[in-house]
DNA sequence: TTTTTAGTTGTTATAATATAACACTATGTA
DNA sequence: TACATAGTGTTATATTATAACAACTAAAAA
């Protein structure tokens, strides 16, 4: 019945978790996603899994592995989540996408000893942001 | 009354679930490790997670976070778990440590837009491995 | 149009991963 | 001894994620 949304064909539940997480400052975990779009008649985890596997599938967010949560893609070269690059602020828990090419240059082109080439890398770096080293 | 393991001070549950993670040829999850350990007597999850806490810490083992897969360290430039790296290989799922002088320098180095140095990083890199690209 | 196909949905139940809280034990230091 | 620090054993619980199945939707093929 509904149309599917215009803005890169997502679905209702797609849109609805998609626009969460695009507005949200902080990356959210998967639960707190659930509790915050009940109203909106998702009711159960797997709803909201299956729309954050194809967010993340499709590049429009991505996973910060190291803390299970879930932050919009604002870099517009990684839209396939290939080539992932986030500092972490181990006080505050913020989190910023990093776009720098001469970084995702040097990573695509990482040969490890076998000469190895990689399809797809993530990395985290951790540290403390501008804020919470001024404190 | 036990004396703790002379090798790195390793405490009894310590040394036996490091021993377990150091034979094994691929990471492991900490309930497969909780099953192969409950002979030894060691019978809880928290057991077993106050080690691997402990042994990450001291970066005898690294946490691969991608699959929550523990593995032994075998790289000596990394024995506090603060710059890692890794291969995984999509397929046969065999991870490997990477220790490349290059790539560790060009990461410690790395400084983002607003000249942020961090103390931490983990890379991993997706692929396939030698044997798996010749299947 | 009808049929088929792939993908998404809603639902209940369950699996897998990880931590809280508390009483206790061992060890080193003063 | 007294005290501090770290590790242990235990039960219970929290958090994160998937299995299985029936129904529905959209889009493409016939
Ligand atoms: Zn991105
Ligand atoms: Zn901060
Ligand atoms: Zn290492
Ligand atoms: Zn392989």
């Amino acid at each position: 019945m509904n149309k599917m949304h215009k803005e890169h064909n997502l679905t209702k539940n797609q849109k609805i978790i998609f626009d969460l997480i695009d507005k949200s400052p902080q990356p959210l975990k998967a639960y707190s996603i659930l509790y915050n779009v009940q109203k909106k008649g998702i009711k159960a985890p797997l709803q909201v899994y299956r729309a954050l596997d194809k967010l993340v599938e499709i590049g429009k967010i991505h996973k910060i592995e190291s803390r299970n949560a879930f932050i919009a893609c604002h870099n517009s070269s990684c839209q396939v989540a290939k080539a992932t690059a986030f500092s972490i602020c181990e006080i505050c828990e913020k989190v910023t996408e990093i776009s720098s090419t001469g970084l995702s240059k040097y990573l695509a082109n990482f040969k490890d000893k076998d000469g190895m080439k990689y399809s797809k890398y993530n990395l985290e770096f951790f540290g403390l942001c501008k804020k919470c080293t001024l404190k």
